[in-house]
DNA sequence: TCCTACGATAGACATTGTCTAAGTCAAGTA
DNA sequence: TACTTGACTTAGACAATGTCTATCGTAGGA
């Protein structure tokens, strides 16, 4: 992800400072962050960042693929930088913890004609629902 | 669906004629609704009955397992009155239309353990997505 | 029939997200 | 470097969805 930035460079995008700061946010490890979390986060390197400006840059990003929304409750929506490798999510029901999965084999592949309907089925996204390890000792 | 009301009141339910409407508009095939398309519905048979009401009967029929959650967007959360088989969903990305598909296989054994970080796995949720009949065609 | 606890109600409030109008500035041009 | 322009940012209003509270009503048992 380090050169998101010169990707998106690349792409025509104006680089500013809150761009710049919304890209570093999402950068490292820490993902899965709601909008909200971003946005506190790009708040503690620029103060002035805007609400707005955090939305449409976390939308911008998604249009371009660098970045994907996650929907695993009914909260907020989740924000994965991890978008270039295909994986799917593993959720805490206590806590709400997100991990990112690889499972084995193609799910569509577990979806035989009669069950398509007629549908042009592009992809399939799989949360598998779990305990995670600190919630179950607690 | 039909001795919902039955069960419900077997398990100690008070019998209203708030949640007798809620139940109603879940009954029958027109599935999927929103919260607020089952409050528009309930107000056509009763014209006096409160949108909180029926967030707390919808809440209260999911927590008996009588009714699904569904989340498949970032929209309002549908609720899915086809509980007692387990199935999974197929949506449309143009129109949001939502059918219940019967996938084959179990969808945790695709999960390796060494991808399970120490999770008690419950459970796993799979959403199709697509382009349904009508909207391909139009 | 009467009581009482459980359920219903209206509406305030909370959370998450979108939109608008006006001001600002990145980057190309000279 | 200074100028220009349109893309970007901002604050805050607004919207959609959902939750909570105080009060009133009523289902169902005594």
């Amino acid at each position: 992800m380090s050169d998101l930035l010169e990707r998106l460079r690349g792409r025509g995008w104006r680089m500013t400072a809150q761009r710049r700061v919304v890209a570093e946010v999402l950068d490292g490890d820490h993902v899965h962050l709601t909008a909200d979390e971003v946005h506190a986060r790009a708040v503690d390197k620029l103060p002035e960042i805007s609400r707005a400006t955090v939305y449409n840059t976390l939308g911008e990003l998604v249009t371009l693929g660098e970045v994907l929304e996650v929907s695993t409750d009914r909260r907020a929506k989740r924000y994965d930088p991890n978008a270039h490798r295909p994986h799917q999510h593993l959720v805490c029901a206590q806590c709400g913890t997100i991990r990112d999965v690889h499972p084995t084999g193609n799910p569509l592949s577990s979806l035989p004609d009669s069950e398509r309907f007629g549908f042009t089925i592009e992809g399939a996204d799989v949360t598998y629902r779990g305990t995670c390890p600190s919630c179950a000792g607690a």
